[in-house]
RNA sequence: GCCCAAAUGGCGUAAUGGGUAGACGCGCUGGACUCAAAAUCCAGUGGUCAUUGUGACCGUGCGGGUUCGAAUCCCGCUUUGGGCACCA
């Protein structure tokens, strides 16, 4: 009987849906497990073959929970917000909702499709009004609180203000400056708009002087990794800094409990060590450097290796650092001025090929130890936001400052040991012996960095302090996708949208672009202006800023919605608040969560920060959202590209490029070729219509394209459907074949020739419960041989499933497949519990099997069958004989036989003669029920 | 430059508290069934040499080492992929 995977499926994912078996329940006596996929960003192109890999294995191992007596909470959604529906727009005038919709129908029927058990009773939409309220919401709870580093955690700003109408900030302590003392007198009486500013630099969210990628051909603002040298990644177009104020979330508040919460979560080491590194959390010294014929004019500056201290022979300022001002000599002066001016032009890339340009700035310091006269110089290649704005240069072990040294002329003292030359080549290893150093002469370079710490205290000359290379995160975008940010000006002065009055919908607009102006699109609106008292949006013509003040036209990022969509699922028909805290109670946090390397650093640190702000105001019971993490490898497929010499409407094959004429290359879709690397010319000009006149320079009668293997990614125009497959093979075997690739982790390169493997497979697992054209199962007793197959399977099955090894699971239950149709089994007591075996990996065909076995029940909730040894221990051991650890012939023993005795019998065997060919035995080697090894 | 991961047949890969390298699948070769095809089944398949059968030697990126025994452990490289990068 025909193995018919269309019909099966088609029935088995209607009848999951009808009885909604797959919806959790937030009142369970069962304990709970959280299984959470990275939701997709519904793109136009649909799914592709990479995509599934995730969800497959992460619904493996639901169904596998599942039927262990979880209460499994298995949700998904979508993150809509973003660029590509804008950019669309833009082009098509289309509104970003409308192609939102129909993209995330196309998401939702692919991956029904491939039978996975989503409960989408609880699916979100970050771009639906209903989630994006409470994003607005959440960011208004961070725009009213502050940090209190003595208690770790965040407060409501209101204690903040009457902490400071009662004693000033003298007493309280907060990660951000307060190099401004006040009384709390001085407070009371600042005006509102002074109250503001103060308190700008403790809220969580805050506004501040920020460079933004501004790229005027696009109208918009770009993301760092949307800009390739200089020039947008879309179209090419060239790329500016250009400084704005701009929103930005203290996320640095929370650096520490960050970086230590990695401790106590099941992530892959090498995520771990990119968020340390992206934290980048440095000890080290602040220290002061007086200056000479100035007096008490000091530099504080920030170093970690303070037992190079002998080796400075200058000291850097950043062009931004104040202090140039009051320590440049006069002849310097003019110009130090144009070397700052300059500098404040100059973009990061910029600055960056300017790292050995500097200034002098005629004054000198003078050495703590030894009194020395030290230069002062400004440069570039020191940044004012990190640390002090202000290094010692230490060029005998520091690259940079080697590099500034031998360009200045200036000294360079070898104060560790170890390195070949330092005059030619800085020796920056933290290894060695101190030299020319002091008191810290003959010590190690570990031993002499704590005494040298320890002198430098002692003597008041500096003090231990911490770095963070981590930055606060931008959070305004000038774009029109995204969620409005609930703020108006009164004056200049913000004030957050009243909580109750959530949503702020995003306005209508004529176009999705920025203003001629260079204002953002939702300064498009014409109705975008707050009626404070009313409480209402009103058109912009009654802005007066006594009763009715302009809004924010700046909308959120896309991990603001993304960052705690985790916790909505929890409870997505609450409307009284983001998360009830009933249901977070007993959900707690994510137990598994899988995705993508790529967002190794931006999402899954935004989302732990959310949390755990959430978690300081009682919301969530756990200071982590992901108690383990696991990575799908990336998939890879050919990418084609065509080359075009610039300006011209001529492109050229690969074999013909040359290097005289400036070319530029362009992506091909890879539907585009036929018979390999070759271009299909009529369908390329069919699809793209603006080429339609092209001209072609062909070789050998063919254009060729250069191939490259690269992510499979839509900008990349490489990628494979899944629909082809299903459609083809059927969800099951797509897969099997997918968890058949490899270890879940690996980047693989996409193939489809081991496709037919696995749906054989199935077709062979089909017959095992048929005979001639019908269902055919035997009641009989099995016979040892077969229970033995069994439970070497339940035991691979049982094991392989908690470590995500499901390419070796579904080879085992290939192995037991293979042997069990050779013996010809047909016993129900057999075939019963393999097919629930199958049922994570393959579930429709299982829960098919299942049924015409007469149960009434589904698969999914019936338990794994459990490994009985008794059928799998063997009475003999079949003992490989080698010599000098070859394998040369086998002997079979009774379990437990005396090594004496296997000696004996092995040393006697007429085999052992003929490999020993009368050489001497040296030492006779026998590992109990393993293996023996003969020495000569 | 720094950090991380990986390297095994024609291909995807399997075997790591050191113990029979190549399970399972694809592909390929030959055969059975068929008028034919598809489907299915059976046999073979790391390399070299030799062979009637049997066999011998070499083989897990490269070079060393530890061990009775190494794909697995240690030291030194090479290549590929990923992340970070004026962070003092």
């Amino acid at each position: 009987m025909e193995y018919t995977f269309r019909e099966i499926e088609n029935r088995w994912q209607k009848r999951w849906e009808l009885y909604k078996i797959f919806k959790a329940d937030n009142h369970s006596k069962k304990p709970k497990y959280y299984v959470l996929d990275m939701f997709p960003y519904p793109s136009g192109a649909g799914l592709h073959v990479g995509h599934p890999l995730g969800y497959i294995a992460s619904d493996i191992y639901t169904r596998y929970k599942r039927s262990e007596n979880y209460n499994v909470l298995h949700p998904i959604g979508f993150d809509a917000f973003g660029l590509p529906s804008e950019q669309y727009a833009i082009q098509t005038g289309q509104h970003p909702s409308l192609t939102t919709k129909v993209n995330i129908q196309r998401y939702k029927k692919q991956l029904k499709r491939l039978g996975l058990s989503f409960d989408w009773s609880r699916e979100v939409c970050t771009s639906d009004p209903d989630y994006y309220r409470w994003t607005q919401w959440i960011f208004l709870q961070l725009y009213n609180s502050w940090y209190d580093i003595s208690l770790k955690r965040a407060r409501p700003i209101n204690e903040l203000i009457s902490i400071f109408e009662k004693e000033g900030n003298l007493v309280i302590r907060s990660p951000e400056e307060n190099r401004n003392k006040f009384t709390a007198k001085e407070w009371n009486s600042f005006p509102l708009s002074r109250k503001e500013e103060i308190l700008q630099k403790y809220r969580l969210a805050f506004r501040s002087e920020t460079t933004v990628n501004w790229c005027p051909h696009l109208g918009t603002v770009l993301a760092n990794d949307e800009v390739i040298e200089g020039k947008s990644e879309r179209g090419g177009y060239p790329v500016y800094q250009k400084k704005t104020i701009q929103w930005s979330i203290r996320i640095t508040s929370y650096a520490d409990r960050l970086l230590q919460g990695l401790e106590n979560i099941d992530w892959p080491e090498s995520i771990k060590e990119a968020q340390k590194q992206w934290i980048g959390k440095s000890f080290g010294l602040n220290l002061f450097f007086f200056v000479i014929d100035n007096p008490g004019t000091y530099i504080e500056i920030f170093t970690p290796r303070p037992e190079t201290i002998f080796g400075v022979s200058f000291i850097v300022l950043a062009p931004e650092h104040e202090l140039w001002e009051k320590i440049t000599i006069k002849k310097q002066i003019n110009e130090v001025k144009t070397y700052v001016e300059e500098s404040k032009k100059r973009n990061d890339r910029e600055r960056l090929t300017h790292a050995t340009s500097g200034v002098f700035t005629g004054a000198y310091v003078a050495h703590p130890f030894t009194n020395e006269r030290i230069p002062v110089y400004i440069s570039d290649y020191v940044l004012n936001s990190y640390g002090t704005g202000a290094i010692m240069a230490v060029p005998a072990h520091n690259t940079r400052d080697h590099m500034f040294a031998k360009k200045y002329g200036l000294k360079i003292i070898e104060v560790i040991s170890g390195g070949k030359d330092v005059y030619k080549k800085a020796y920056d290893i933290k290894k060695g012996e101190c030299i020319h150093s002091d008191f810290l002469n003959g010590l190690s370079a570990e031993e002499a960095l704590k005494k040298s710490i320890e002198k430098i205290e002692e003597k008041g000359l500096g003090y231990r302090t911490v770095n963070y290379r981590f930055r606060n995160a931008v959070f305004s975008r000038q774009r029109y996708w995204g969620e409005p940010i609930p703020i108006y000006y009164k004056k200049g002065v913000p004030f957050g949208i009243p909580e109750k009055k959530l949503p702020l919908l995003l306005p209508i607009v004529d176009k999705y672009m920025t203003t001629q102006e260079g204002k953002p699109p939702l300064g498009r609106a014409t109705h975008w202006a707050w009626y404070e008292k009313k409480q209402k949006i009103v058109s912009n013509k009654l802005i007066d800023e006594k009763t009715i003040f302009p809004l924010e036209t700046s909308t959120m990022p896309g991990w603001a919605g993304s960052s705690w969509y985790f916790l909505r699922y929890m409870n997505t028909d609450n409307d009284n608040s983001p998360i009830d805290t009933t249901s977070s109670s007993y959900w707690k946090n994510v137990d598994l969560y899988v995705g993508g390397k790529e967002h190794s650093t931006g999402h899954l640190i935004y989302s732990r920060f959310l949390h755990k702000f959430l978690k300081d105001f009682g919301w969530v019971s756990t200071e982590e959202p992901f108690k383990k993490l696991l990575n799908q490898g990336m998939v890879l497929e050919h990418s084609a590209m065509i080359t075009r010499i610039e300006g011209t409407q001529r492109f050229i094959s690969s074999g013909l490029i040359r290097n005289q004429e400036k070319t530029q290359q362009f992506y091909v879709d890879i539907h585009l070729l036929k018979n390999g690397d070759e271009l299909d010319i009529d369908k390329f000009k069919k699809y793209h219509p603006e080429f339609s006149k092209a001209e072609f320079s062909i070789e050998s009668g063919k254009f060729f394209c250069k191939r490259k293997i690269e992510k499979m990614s839509k900008s990349k125009f490489n990628v494979r459907n899944p629909d082809d497959i299903y459609e083809k093979y059927g969800a099951d075997t797509l897969r099997i074949h997918e968890m058949f690739l490899g270890p879940l982790n690996q980047t693989k390169l996409w193939n489809t020739r081991g496709i037919k493997g696995a749906h054989q497979f199935l077709k062979k697992f089909w017959r095992l419960f048929h005979s001639r054209e019908s269902f055919y199962v035997e009641e009989s007793s099995p016979s040892i041989k077969e229970l033995k197959i069994l439970h070497c399977t339940i035991k691979k099955i049982r094991e392989d499933i908690p470590n995500f090894s499901f390419n070796t699971s579904i080879s085992a239950l290939m192995i037991a497949t293979n042997k069990l149709s050779e013996i010809q089994c047909k016993s129900r007591k057999i075939l019963e519990p393999l097919v629930i075996l199958l049922a994570p990996f393959a579930p429709h065909i299982s829960e098919e099997l299942w049924h015409r076995l007469n149960h009434k029940d589904f698969i999914c909730f019936v338990p794994m069958p459990k490994c009985e040894k008794q059928y799998i221990t063997d009475n003999i051991i079949e003992y490989p004989i080698t010599f000098n650890g070859k394998l040369r012939f086998k002997m079979n023993f009774p379990i437990g036989t005396p090594q004496k005795f296997i000696k004996k019998e092995v040393l006697r065997h007429p085999e052992t003669k003929k490999y020993l060919q009368g050489k001497k035995i040296k030492n006779t080697i026998i590992i109990q029920n393993k293996i023996i090894n003969i020495v000569v």
